[in-house]
DNA sequence: CTATATAATTGTATTATACAAATATTTTCC
DNA sequence: GGAAAATATTTGTATAATACAATTATATAG
């Protein structure tokens, strides 16, 4: 299968990481960066889970989620609960300020899309978001 | 403006970020990583270029981008040519083989597209390369 | 109960990045 | 025309996110 919508759909995307990641990586938006958001995100979502949950999630190694859970347990964003069937297993839990600082980011990303679509039709919007939604459930399992 | 599907956009996009993000920033994807992907890419596409361009246009900084030409030039995927006009000045050209590595990574990432999508219709592939068009031109200049 | 497996943390190295300093050259302007 | 300022690039240094390896503490298997 050829179809010149796969070479677009390539060089858009790579023009897209490049800039998100760019925008995101170093600087925090917010109060937070990138990651601190996606791991406040996944657990406000989906509730507590230890960090090997976490690093499987995010397709990430074990110890650098660890540090990442410990920054925010560390700025009170997260906090530690023991596992009462294993001495060795924790699961991290969102604060309420870590709760207010991922609300404050999302409004703020929320923003920069509203910002970025403005000129956009709600039709186009949506179009987006369910293709977007589309790609990534259909990148499930690779 | 509220509109769930900006929420949705928000989401999507940071699932996605982080997805391709794991996926390239470390690892190659043939034999060349992503941002020499893109630095190559531009070059490819738009010609040779400074380092005060290229980091211009892809908003990092001027010592990065030069350590990134540097080390592609190093591997013989580009090459210096001076100014004739600015003994200061460089542009980097591309070479026969950094052409061969950028076609090769082009058609690897092109084939994980064609996978990923091999299930959505021809006119969701074109809907999702046109979105993410109007959406890189959108944020031209932010 | 000992050996092995497992959850998490901590040590170490690498890499992409930014900012600052250095170098070489060009432009400005008196 | 020459000194001062500006500019293009490279190189030095620091930081942060990451992976892999080693360690620690606990649980499970035989």
């Amino acid at each position: 299968m050829y179809d010149k919508y796969l070479e677009m759909i390539e060089l858009e995307l790579a023009i897209l990481i490049r800039r998100i990641t760019n925008a995101t990586n170093r600087k925090l938006i917010g109060v937070i960066d990138r990651s601190a958001y996606l791991l406040l995100h996944q657990i406000a979502t989906y509730g507590a889970a230890g960090v090997k949950a976490l690093a499987s999630e995010f397709q990430l190694d074990i110890s650098t989620v660890s540090r990442q859970a410990a920054a925010l347990e560390q700025k009170g964003y997260l906090y530690k609960i023991p596992d009462p069937t294993d001495g060795r297993a924790y699961s991290f839990q969102i604060t309420e300020s870590g709760l207010k600082v991922l609300m404050e980011t999302k409004q703020i990303r929320m923003n920069i899309i509203e910002e970025t679509t403005k000129d956009w039709t709600p039709e186009e919007r949506e179009m987006l978001g369910k293709l977007l939604r589309k790609w990534n459930q259909s990148v499930i399992g690779k």
